[in-house]
DNA sequence: GCTTGCGATGTGAACGCAAACAATTACACT
DNA sequence: AGTGTAATTGTTTGCGTTCACATCGCAAGC
């Protein structure tokens, strides 16, 4: 910054002034200045800077199961808002989910100076985990349900749940099965409720719930014990993935679907509409919540007084081919 | 670091040895440091270290398309080699393939004092672009195939695709189709290479290719395309995703996999085992080739004599049940 | 013509840390 | 005891910025 300011012959802290927009400098001196700036390709020293300000211009992420459609999203949604907020994004993606692991993941962003974190880690123990630290450091949490004392930001599953399991019973569908998720997730447990109210608000019995961890395999494993029961004629999937499993196992069985089993999903992975068949889904987008959870986190970062701490997104039904009529019993 | 100085009686010096793992610093010393560290909950702050180290102890990631599979997976990979490496990472997602967004996003992550930059942007444009900047600061690409100046660790695809091309040909395929990925990736020109040079040398045509862009759609497309050609019996796509459209439109145009079509991907996706039917396809290891590329970038940062500049790691075929021999002709 | 006030610029800290160098102490050996 | 060397600790300086304050010049006001 020397260089610059006896090239441009100003003092440094007029190209100070110049590089933050600062007001009364005259045209002319910043135009030297710029001059000086692009004829020795001065690049301002971001570590001095924070040092100075206080301000890192940096957010931390943590995220879980990164490699995930919905988690990678997010992320890709939340780097998007932070660019164009001025932030750089750090991340810290955990392997593990007990609390240690998270401290860790948060300490370590931490340390390196964030001025804010995401939480990409829709498990309660996660959240917990975090709510704790969020005195040293503001936090949001993305796609978390909605039971966290941090502010937050996700898809309403609720609703979700409760529209997918009311489409199927709306096509005369006597009951209707679930395949959860893992337990201990957030979403899990919101489509779990989901499903369930709606059932028990429509009369209908409410069964015995499957459960997976997210994964093709496992719907794939709850889909043959499904396949072998007669009652089943329709299931909503906690989440596409284990959809896919699930439509495999019933192909495997000789289970047309629909034709004999309806089944819904949950996220509209890109992928959902070239199963066979291709199935109808609750959709949620992803990268819009990444983005919503990082203008929440900005405004938190800029003092607004919480004027909503918690927000919820609309999901919406997309109908494809995977559900249909219940069959007329004979 | 003043106070914790005082509160144990030392230098602010001699805090910082302890801080860095310095020798000579006497147990007992040692101790009273560390004592007074925990008792005031002491955080070094990373902007003076980085300022007067000229180190920032963080590293870059520009990304594209960040949502897929790959790419994500291949984060993540870098992420975690990153941490245990004892870096920060900090990611920068384009949108847009074109020079300058790239050279933005390069930029700004220089801007922000990055030891070194990983890419994973498996564009030749992007390479290119990247290229350039070499020179101010160390730059590994990831999954980039093999024509790029920057130091770069991929799966070997031209092998991989002759690989899978060879196996349709040994089942007593005639030739094999291929659906290529979109122009301008290194991984579409390698596969395409590889596929083409295995059908020459075997003397089998080579049929007109078909063109996707990664999706499940495009795919679907190609698809619908392949399946009005009676003269099909074996495709090769470039991806899982392509391969799913294509299982897809075959099913609903009435053509068994593999009864009369046989099909293989490439990727190894988690779902591709639950595709209808499974699906046959060449795996990568994309958590492997992030992990083995942030150890190059640690390796030229280090100093290390360029021992290996380019990396190729070995694809691996996965039999499933979407390939089949040929049918005999009537 | 001499204040007064504001726009425009410069000067000297200070941010929190590590590197270089200086000083002190301990210990072994002669 | 005397000397040398290594271990241990302290002091000073500077990393590249911004901040707080001082200075300078010029135009308006009386």
């Amino acid at each position: 910054m020397a260089d610059v300011a006896k090239l441009a012959g100003v003092s440094h802290q007029t190209v100070s002034r110049v590089l933050n927009g600062a007001p009364h400098v005259r045209p002319g001196t910043r135009d030297k200045v710029l001059a000086a700036i692009r004829e020795l390709d001065y690049r301002p020293n971001s570590a001095a800077r924070a040092l100075v300000t206080r301000r890192s211009q940096t957010l931390g992420v943590v995220s879980f199961a990164s490699t995930l459609y919905g988690p990678a999203s997010m992320l890709d949604g939340i780097e998007q808002a932070a660019r164009s907020a001025g932030y750089f994004v750090s991340v810290a993606s955990l392997r593990s989910l007990d609390a240690r692991s998270v401290q860790e993941a948060v300490d370590r962003l931490r340390d390196q100076g964030v001025e804010g974190v995401a939480v990409i880690a829709p498990q309660i123990s996660a959240v917990g985990a975090v709510s704790r630290l969020s005195s040293s450091v503001p936090v949001v949490a993305v796609g978390s349900g909605s039971r966290s004392r941090v502010p937050m930001v996700a898809v309403d599953n609720l609703t979700g749940a409760a529209a997918a399991t009311r489409h199927l019973l709306d096509l005369g569908h006597g009951t209707v099965h679930h395949v959860a998720g893992p337990a201990g997730w957030l979403e899990t447990q919101d489509r779990l409720d989901g499903w369930r109210r709606t059932l028990e608000e429509s009369g209908a019995p409410v069964p015995q719930v499957y459960s997976g961890d997210w994964s093709a395999r496992s719907g794939y494993e709850a889909g043959r014990q499904i396949a072998a029961d007669p009652e089943v004629t329709a299931v909503f999937c906690a989440n596409d993935h284990m959809a896919l499993g699930l439509l495999r196992a019933l192909h495997e069985a000789g289970r047309p679907v629909p034709g004999e089993i309806s089944v819904i999903g949950f996220d509209d992975i890109p992928e959902s509409a070239y199963f066979t068949p291709p199935l109808t889904t609750v959709r949620q987008d992803f990268g819009e919540l990444g983005r919503r959870a990082l203008e929440l986190l900005v405004e938190e970062l800029a003092g607004v007084a919480h004027a909503r701490s918690h927000v919820l997104v609309a999901p919406e039904m997309v109908l494809r081919r995977s559900t249909g009529p219940a069959r007329r019993p004979a």
